[in-house]
DNA sequence: ACACATCGTTTCGGATGCGTATCATCTTTG
DNA sequence: CAAAGATGATACGCATCCGAAACGATGTGT
């Protein structure tokens, strides 16, 4: 792939994004949720800042707002009941399965 | 290319933003920088808002904070000087240049 | 038991973005 | 020329997000 098709197929999946997207995620969020539901689990708030070098605050503020559209879920982790233990959701999976739709279509 | 595979892109690429990026652009500031540097010019406020179905304040906030940031340049036509012409910038064609290598690494 | 460390959340002041409504400027029309 | 239309910018009230700091709850070590 070449940087000018990947250019556009970014550039397409942008606009589909601003045009329908319910909940407008932030690049942040988007790097959030896919972190959850890529990456191995257990994932913590403080797992996850570390990951992407962002503060605690902003994992839990972006936990809430997601966690809002039903896109994750949350739950304390019973063997350390100081953690959070950060979880997937059937609405988030949908939601990303459609995003890895698009993507791969517009990659074409 | 599989939606598993586009996926684990767009979290790549994500993750390189939320990292690296001075200035975080939102996804519709990305929809719109995009939109500038991709498709056939002149690019009007009222244009790009109709182009991306937000209102015209979204685009002039954009261009602002864009402007800033010398990604993009405004210039009122002389035809009609109640136009405002966007233009690109050297800044921001790098820029975009710098995210289109990226996308392409990331998706091989 | 007690002090200390760790974890997630909340609070604070400040910055930014949103849509609606309005404004200033410029152009077109009668 | 005056009125109407078009265009981009601004004002407003509201919502969200940011990082730093403080906080409550839980776990660990002595």
């Amino acid at each position: 792939m070449k940087p000018g098709e990947a250019l556009k197929c970014w550039h397409d999946v942008n606009m589909y994004m601003v045009h329908d997207e319910q909940p407008d995620l932030s690049v942040r969020q988007m790097a959030i949720l896919l972190t959850i539901y890529l990456e191995a689990p257990p994932h913590t708030v403080r797992g996850l800042a570390k990951r992407l070098g962002v503060t605690k605050p902003v994992i839990t503020r972006a936990l809430n707002t997601m966690g809002r559209h039903d896109l994750v879920d949350r739950r304390r982790d019973e063997n350390d009941r100081r953690n959070v233990l950060v979880q997937r959701t059937v609405t988030g999976a949908l939601y990303l399965e459609k995003l890895a739709d698009l993507i791969a279509e517009k990659a074409r």
